[in-house]
DNA sequence: TGTTAGCACTCCCCTGTGTTGAGTGCTAAA
DNA sequence: TTTAGCACTCAACACAGGGGAGTGCTAACA
């Protein structure tokens, strides 16, 4: 479709949008990148990609700027992949390696590395309780009518909530509650629980039975849904798309709304593998001018959360993916390889 | 010092210009607020308030806006307390009240409450280990090698984390140590841990007793240290004063440095009450055009932490002032009563 | 003695006007 | 098909000239 030297042009052209946010002019192409063409056949075929839609003009005698359609080309067809160093690739992995204490803190070092590596915000959603593996309950009574309910669930998450009661119990009741339990939901997937798989267990157990029932269809904590992750947010205000703080202010007001978030990050990465969302593909109004790169992060086979990335259309492209990818393999297996 | 006019002239202004963000003539005051006298009397008193410090023109022929000076003696002396509707004091109440399931939770819900309530930035410092009282301390053993460490703390605070052992260790093992270490570290405050008290309980354990003992030592979770939580960073991005954008930026990064806020918070707040920290009289460069506002909240008697208020010198003080107040003395109330 | 009306003065802010320069499209020659 | 040359466009910048808000000062007044 695009000739050879179309795509060099166009190549060329985003690339240097990219490292500089100017409208690139014809005459920079012919001096930087060695096409062996003069200023004006570049023009020539600047006019052509224009027409056809790869490029736009700000104003008619200023540069082009690449449109949303030209970027797709460029992310599908035209950018050269970006890898990291081997060093920067190991840092990755241990750090996020290193934080293996609790899912949680694995999860916020992924976001807080994927800021820094993107130097654009990240996100990070945590595997929703549905998708998550009953391992441990565990019941413990303190002093008095107050009881210590402790879930853990793979991978690497571990639950916790006070309770009280109105009875006293007797350490051998919740202890052979808490052995009951624990039997039946060993190895059961959080979403296969229902009020049924409970109303065998609880049998005579009363006050402290019906209270524990509720709890535990919660999620023991009331956060049931997928939680979102944030970092880097202040990163954009670097960006020149940026310097006008009203767009900046949209943008950041709208990703507080986490149900906004949620439905752009689930909607972009359906399918596996690095997504890209550019510009005007996107649903809402306040992203128009930015780009979302997400990806799935796995335990074993399983996709259990989503990461991304949201920065200006203009981002680097190829920085990004590979930054995206990385943090979600180092993620993947973390979670998958900690039993 | 100053007599009553001036008084009356100088809160119209500052009160004018919290409101505004604009320069205050003297034509507004004569005729907005009604101290019986023309203008040109205002003109005359606005001229000594500029030359005893308390006022400043940004240049010759514009209004006047307030100095630190100014700033600090409408607080200490001029200017009208806030206080909440009983309807909005509840609703506080509540939120912080109904967030009781933990510690860091509460915390959370404050900071949200008070970037809210003041449209401004918010943090709170939670209670380091040091301060806290143990409770509980729970072993479990989970499938093969691994343990399940839950330690429960007062004020609300539970903390897990899961290791690995090399031996195989059997139940019984592991609940006669969990029941020694209870008895042993039952009520004694975090602060008063050494590793004397526990080389008096280790004995022959071995491979964990090690293991536990510095996993205790380090605050099970290796975050020993005040954590802070920030909220509503966005909101600056709506005063005029960060409508540059390198402005925000500055204070934005700032902010991330979490020593940087600690320092600043903790020198604040030595003292009890709400405290005022104005302009220069802050110590770092990038917050000499904001203003702190802080107060330190308790379990009992004891002082825990800190919660505050960062924005701009021209913020509302008697609103922010009663926010802060409010939010620290629920968050108090909760922390005492839950035992 | 304090207050006020009047007035000249200052200086930001807005608007309109050149000027500059980067970049274009078109044409004609190679 | 490519390229040199040229006229043209238009954002960006600088600069000048009102307009207006606000001041300080002076003189009259209560």
């Amino acid at each position: 479709m695009l000739d050879e030297r179309k795509r060099q042009v166009l190549r060329a052209i985003i690339d240097s949008y990219i490292e500089t946010a100017e409208p690139v002019g014809s005459r920079t192409i012919a001096r930087r990148h060695d096409l062996g063409v003069s200023s004006a056949t570049i023009r020539n075929e600047m006019a052509d990609l224009e027409e056809t839609g790869y490029l736009q003009q700000p104003h008619v005698s200023a540069g082009r700027v690449p449109s949303d359609k030209g970027y797709r080309f460029y992310v599908d067809t035209l950018m050269e992949p970006h890898s990291f160093s081997p060093l920067e690739y190991l840092r990755v992995q241990q750090e996020i390696l290193g934080a293996q204490l609790s899912l949680e803190r694995s999860i916020h070092e992924a976001a807080r590395l994927l800021a820094l590596l993107t130097q654009s915000i990240s996100l990070v959603v945590a595997p929703g309780m549905d998708q998550l593996v009953f391992k441990h309950l565990q019941l413990v009574a303190l002093e008095d009518t107050s009881i210590l309910v402790t879930m853990v669930l793979h991978p690497g998450i571990v639950k916790n909530r006070l309770i009280r009661t109105e009875q006293e119990y007797s350490a051998e009741q919740i202890t052979d509650l808490s052995t009951a339990l624990n039997q039946k939901l060993k190895g059961v997937t959080y979403r296969d629980l229902g009020p049924t798989i409970f109303s065998e267990i609880i049998g005579d157990y009363g006050e402290i039975g019906q209270v524990l029932v509720e709890l535990l269809l919660q999620g023991l904590s009331g956060e049931k849904g997928e939680q979102v992750y944030a970092s880097g947010a202040v990163n954009i205000l670097n960006q020149p798309e940026f310097k006008d703080v009203e767009r900046a202010r949209a943008l950041l007001e709208a990703l507080e709304q986490k149900e906004h978030l949620l439905s752009v990050l689930n909607r972009a990465s359906r399918s596996s593998g690095v997504q890209v969302v550019i510009g005007h593909e996107n649903l809402h109004d306040v992203m128009h001018d930015c780009s979302l790169v997400t990806a799935t992060y796995y335990v074993g086979n399983d996709v259990v959360g989503t990461l991304g990335v949201i920065g200006p259309t203009r981002m680097d492209y190829a920085r990004v993916m590979a930054a995206v990818g990385l943090v979600s393999n180092s993620l993947s297996t973390l979670l998958t390889e900690q039993k």
